[in-house]
DNA sequence: CTGAAAGCGCTTACAG
DNA sequence: CTGAAAGCGCTTACAG
């Protein structure tokens, strides 16, 4: 009795036997790479069938030296927004038979650069990034780019700009949001950002821009920052706020964690939303569980995530010519739920 | 001047070229595979510091026809329970430097095949599978089988047994929910499951079994469903019976989502949670971030991925005996949080 | 203790 | 229109 190997073992040699035909021919067959009379496609077809046969990708990314795999690095696919991302470019990816494996950094440079070693090990044909807030990132990009392999990068540092990119317009997208509040008559609005957010100063721009533009002058004491992006600390500064005597009808959070931390400190205080006070948040992750339903500033994550890998696809189809580095912008859509009173 | 390739081209060759040694003492030092001498590991490792070499696990892959891959198989990333699995496997695979790739159904069996193809091209080295509510999960399991690729299954449907599986212990779990409610002092507790769910048929189940174990019997009118999982269809049903007179003190929703849906219901019917209604989720997804916080059994998605990968490792190590299928029941953790009331 | 050589399963010029 | 053969970059018996 002949023994069982434990993994495949019907190759492109055993099809080309059963056939009757060379390997180049049943090669070309499966890769249409070729012309083939329709009478030996017929025999390479039953051949397949028969012996049912799975063509070897490794053995063919060996010989082409194109794996057809890409990279997505990111912090953590737990959250939300990158798991959003993530759908968009393996859904893009699926098209065109290429795999994409996830690389989760937490936020540590570490894990990083032992990434980038076991994907370049893996020969990757092109690399996402996604690696907020690393303080590395751009001793990673420059050693990417020293390998030579291609790089599209979603959620970049704003200083970068020697690579293709593509990232949240946050000030337009803050600006609608603040513009919509002032439209509806809201005239002192808080805006709850976070200490140190690259992400969050941009949001606070926007917010900004809009009073400017609506040649409205602004309070600055209606600036207020949390430490993180969590709901604990929001809640916490939002407890603060109206022991004070601050006077504000609105709210621009600049996220939806945060808006549900001001929600309740809100509640809290007493007040209802929208009556007293309207919350607008940022991201729309978590908007439609809160209660009031918040209305908050969409970003499209999984768009993101088709654009990043069409860019990338580009770029593998195209290696020759080095074009400029583009730097796309996404905007933020504005989302109506239940959280703003006004006009 | 020379002309840059696209990629890598450093080889094994190069270094042995540039260490004065053979490839195969390269390939001894790379992997310590074998006893080399001091003196030419130093050159070895200077050669490949100096022409910056990167081995090709492609190459090795197919030489070694072991991938050191695996594909976890899921309806769908962005669902929280999912991504939990996924870091769980991910960190566990990594520690051995296992990559993993992630296939999305969105419960639809043709990707699901689909995908099974790529995976076995793609010559993994074992699969981790979630097919939930798939209607042909069995039919795919088969085919993983026939073609003797290792295979665990996580949430997997109950009434398979030839495999090795982990799975959620829902009557367990259920059962400590209503346990909870009971030893407070509630005596009517409605059960909010969801048709057609086999998850939601076991936590009743366990909620039964609860009565049953405090010698309290129970009024069949407090068993409710709803459609499906969602917040929608839970805030529908509850609006419903909340205009019945049907009499009540807890809620037992067999999801947070379910319970989301709840909550708002309740507060509607101008009732408070939970001086006047205590409700308990299930799963831990979303608990934190209503108001109040919502207590909730803990499924632990990550430890389910790390034991997952643990098993699926040691069938990729011990080939050869095939020992019989393991079960592996995990429990749901009680988290308190705020929206019980009660002892 | 180390090296020369075969071979993993493909693709792709090259020849006819 | 199709086949024989080289070679992608490794690992691993085999020999010495």
């Amino acid at each position: 009795m002949e023994k069982k190997k434990r993994q495949f073992h019907v190759t492109i040699k055993d099809v080309a036997r059963e056939a009757g035909v060379s390997v180049a021919t049943v090669s070309a067959v499966i890769n249409k790479s070729r012309y083939v009379s329709d009478e030996l496609v017929d025999k390479v077809l039953k051949a397949i069938n028969k012996l049912d046969y799975y063509p070897n990708r490794v053995a063919r990314g060996l010989k082409t030296q194109r794996t057809h795999t890409v990279a997505y690095i990111i912090p953590d696919i737990n959250n939300l927004i990158f798991a959003g991302v993530t759908r968009g470019i393996q859904d893009r990816m699926e098209k065109v038979s290429y795999n994409v494996s996830l690389y989760n950094t937490d936020f540590s440079d570490k894990k990083l650069f032992r990434h980038i070693t076991t994907i370049v090990e893996n020969r990757v044909s092109g690399i996402i990034l996604s690696a907020w807030h690393s303080a590395k990132v751009k001793e990673a990009i420059s050693l990417i780019k020293k390998l030579n392999i291609p790089l599209v990068i979603v959620h970049s540092p704003r200083d970068i700009d020697d690579v293709d990119r593509i990232l949240v317009d946050d000030v337009k997208g803050a600006f609608e949001a603040t513009y919509n509040l002032i439209k509806r008559g809201h005239k002192r609005i808080l805006s709850l950002g976070v200490e140190n957010s690259t992400t969050s100063r941009l949001r606070e721009e926007g917010y900004k821009k809009a009073f400017t533009k609506m040649g409205i002058s602004f309070d600055e004491s209606l600036i207020a920052h949390v430490k993180s992006f969590s709901q604990e600390d929001a809640f916490c500064k939002m407890k603060e706020i109206y022991k004070s005597d601050l006077h504000f009808t609105a709210i621009f959070a600049h996220a939806d964690i945060i808006a549900i931390g001001a929600m309740k400190a809100t509640l809290d205080a007493g007040l209802k939303i929208p009556e007293d006070i309207s919350i607008i948040g940022f991201d729309d992750t978590y908007a439609s569980l809160t209660l009031p339903k918040l209305t908050s500033m969409h970003v499209p994550n999984y768009e993101m995530g088709k654009i990043a890998a069409d860019i990338l696809l580009k770029r593998l189809d195209l290696p020759l010519l080095p074009k400029s580095p583009k730097c796309k912008l996404v905007l933020p859509r504005f989302v109506e739920r239940e959280s703003l009173i006004g006009k």
